[in-house]
DNA sequence: GATATCCTTATGTATAAACATTACGAGTGG
DNA sequence: CCACTCGTAATGTTTATACATAAGGATATC
């Protein structure tokens, strides 16, 4: 999944996942063809039908099959493109990387929010917020910038929390867990905030990755990061499908 | 949930799903705590423990939780955060926005591979691919640039198709599903050729997407997109998760 | 006290069986 | 010919059971 979305599978049931896979991209089974229901499939690969079931949930899952009770299963037309990210901690990105991690903020005061921001995270334009902006670096070389929104309703212990000190990526990933998020990259050209802060040229083109996240309280914090100059946001793993 | 990883899930387990997780997102399981084990949350839900399992590992799959045979369940100390991004054909992300879809082939033609491109899909650097350049449109307005590498080698079909009338994008989703992929975003300064295709002006910094696909037979095709200033790409749900 | 060994526990996986749900498609009646 | 009904086939979900596997912890050994 990109890898594999859910969790680990089983011996037999993995085994029967992967045959099936290797049958639609050999073209056995082509897209939008019906493939033989799961009962005669568990006669085939000798195994009972709720295995055959995960298997099949599994790649239906990952787009390759469209499953309807009733009407069976087939390839899907156009296999569904899915590409999961995993957002690491910025520190142990910078770590990995082999270099040393330092980060420093640069403001940090209870501010009313803009309208557009108002708008992303769906509070009334106006409402006060934290807001705060830091700078984090690998071996002293500027690696991203974020500028934060945080919003002490949803995570009430946010107000003892020292972030001139403390980072702020890191105090929410273990103590505010989200119920769900959103988000979205986009390119900016480096304005004068940015290129001084990332010490790079005005008008250099920055990836820009926006992240907003909500609990039951409402939404937890909205954050924009401006990436260096030159990097890269990847996946190692995607699952199956077409394109 | 993120489109969940995984397709969807049962009633029963989907329930005691959100139950687990809302105590984790209200604190009452704390992060780094064991939570009962199988045969206790079986009893409680008054469910088999068949069913857990399949709710705990749906929440493991998202992040939330750690599991180790014999060591129990725990709340992950920080919960993976994981984002997946469903990538749209074309010419139905256009359609979708309520434009009118177009596509133009501005090159085509066999050339050996560059070396970055030769490292990226993991082919000896000189080799011969097919190589294309097309922009996509909507309403008549640049939508995306993209850069094309297709190796025949991986699919013979493709030696067939014309990529002049066809849209390579679409060909590959409905004739060569693949079984790894690689995603990756950047962000570039437009150059001479990208600001004359997009329409755009020189240093316009631009969203890049990487993408390369391989199958059983090796990589099928590199391409390099080019969003037209002002793109976001994102997601609509994602998993729960920490930050 | 350090190390090796075994027992026990919690999760991982598979199976058979049963019932729920959906919707295809045939059959019925107008 | 159309609309409606209903039987039925395929997937969806849960349950009970069984055995596999990993690893924590106690015990035994040196």
């Amino acid at each position: 999944m990109i890898d594999k979305p859910a969790g680990s599978t089983s011996p037999k049931a993995q085994h029967i996942a992967s045959e099936v896979r290797r049958r639609i991209v050999e073209h056995e089974w082509r897209q939008g063809e019906r493939i033989p229901d799961e009962a005669d499939l568990a006669i085939e690969f000798d195994a009972a039908r709720a295995t055959v079931n995960k298997a099949l949930q599994l790649l239906a899952g990952e787009g390759l099959l469209d499953r309807r009770r009733r009407a069976g299963t087939r390839v899907a037309i156009d296999p569904v493109r899915k590409a999961t990210f995993t957002i690491s901690i910025v520190r142990e990105q910078v770590e990995q990387a082999g270099m040393a991690y330092s980060h420093r903020v640069f403001a940090q005061r209870k501010s009313p929010i803009p309208d557009d921001i108002a708008a992303r995270v769906g509070l009334p334009p106006g409402e006060v917020l934290v807001h705060m902006r830091a700078v984090h670096y690998g071996d002293g070389l500027p690696f991203q910038l974020e500028d934060r929104w945080l919003n002490p309703r949803a995570a009430p212990e946010l107000e003892k929390a020292d972030f001139w000190q403390l980072n702020a990526n890191e105090w929410l990933v273990r103590n505010a867990p989200y119920l769900r998020a959103e988000l979205a990259f986009s390119a900016e050209n480096a304005n004068r905030r940015d290129a001084r802060l990332l010490r790079t040229q005005l008008g250099q083109a920055l990836l820009i990755m926006h992240r907003t996240t909500w609990n039951d309280l409402g939404p937890i914090t909205t954050v924009r990061v401006a990436f260096q100059p030159g990097h890269f946001v990847g996946t190692e793993k995607t699952t199956a499908g077409g394109d």
